[in-house]
DNA sequence: CGGTTACCCTGGATGC
DNA sequence: TGCATCCAGGGTAACC
């Protein structure tokens, strides 16, 4: 579930309880998340350690323990999230943080399980993962380095914009957004954008993800949840994400849901008459 | 190499 | 009520 802004309100609500407490020790409930090491292992290894930081990498958040203990790092994926309150579904925790002075311990639930845990011995080595699959942080990205990135690929400009190797953070909701806002079509190849197109779009992508933090994120059905257990409220204020139907917040078309190709089973929702594939009358 | 697809998992919502 | 089907915020290995 999580992208950028919901793991940036994960991070902002563990960042207090966790920052400078001792983690007495972790427990890991599901094995198979644990993409570190042998669990029992890992477990051993923090056990005691005290927190430095919670910090927020793209949609992992980074849990840097005082050396030796190392980092962890976690990926919540799609459905993967911390409880500071006792979670709606005790059956899908995952792990159990025992913190020092907290009146609880913080979950971790996840209930598809595609989520993963993984640990780092050094802020180095934590560097050298990001640098294999991270590209710059969507919230810190140059429009220069935007644009020289999509040069390089002729791939449509959403499927780019969700390829976390070219910025990290951004999912199929804020991609969503983002891409209407700037009036560009997801199908639009990466590296035929023009310049104008260029910076407007490296211009919607900061105000499109610090509203949804200061919303707390989206939340619709039963999943994403904050650390408190509150909804999101971007889905009350979004322009295109499940409006199927719905008219456009600038023209009054109704936006449509298209399955486009490269993004498997994951629906794209755009404005007809503003997001043109081919050059046309703009509204 | 670049781009596309299978697939990982499971629960909740929806439809019959 | 019970059962089948569909859907989902991510990411990567394998494939063409």
């Amino acid at each position: 579930m999580p992208e950028l802004p919901e793991v940036e309100t994960m991070v902002r609500a563990l960042k207090p309880p966790l920052a400078g407490a001792r983690l007495q020790r972790l427990e890991i409930l599901d094995p198979r998340l644990c993409h570190a090491d042998d669990p029992d292992h890992l477990a051993a290894r923090l056990a005691g350690a005290r927190i430095a930081t919670v910090e927020r990498r793209g949609k992992w958040v980074v849990i840097a323990l005082e050396s030796p203990a190392g980092l962890i790092v976690i990926q919540p994926r799609m459905t993967g999230g911390f409880w500071l309150v006792p979670p709606p579904h005790p059956r899908h925790t995952r792990l159990i943080f025992h913190v020092e002075r907290l009146d609880q311990p913080i979950r971790y639930c996840d209930a598809r399980r595609l989520g993963k845990l993984f640990w780092h011995p050094d802020r180095h080595a934590l560097d050298a993962a990001c640098a294999r699959s991270q590209g710059t942080d969507a919230l810190q990205i140059s429009r220069r380095e935007l644009a020289s990135r999509l040069a390089a690929t002729s791939r449509g400009i959403k499927p780019a914009l969700l390829d976390q190797k070219i910025l990290a953070g951004i999912g199929n909701i804020y991609a969503d957004e983002i891409l209407w806002r700037s009036r560009i079509h997801p199908m639009r190849p990466a590296n035929q954008l023009t310049p104008t197109q260029l910076t407007v779009l490296h211009a919607a992508i900061r105000p499109v993800l610090e509203t949804a933090i200061a919303a707390e994120g989206s939340s619709f059905d039963a999943g994403y949840r904050t650390a408190l257990g509150r909804e999101g409220g971007f889905l009350a204020q979004n322009d295109v994400h499940r409006r199927a139907g719905l008219p456009c917040h600038r023209c009054g078309q109704p936006i449509q849901k298209a399955y486009l190709p490269g993004l498997i089973a994951r629906p794209t929702y755009l404005c007809p008459k503003c997001q043109r594939l081919l050059p046309g009358p703009q509204s």
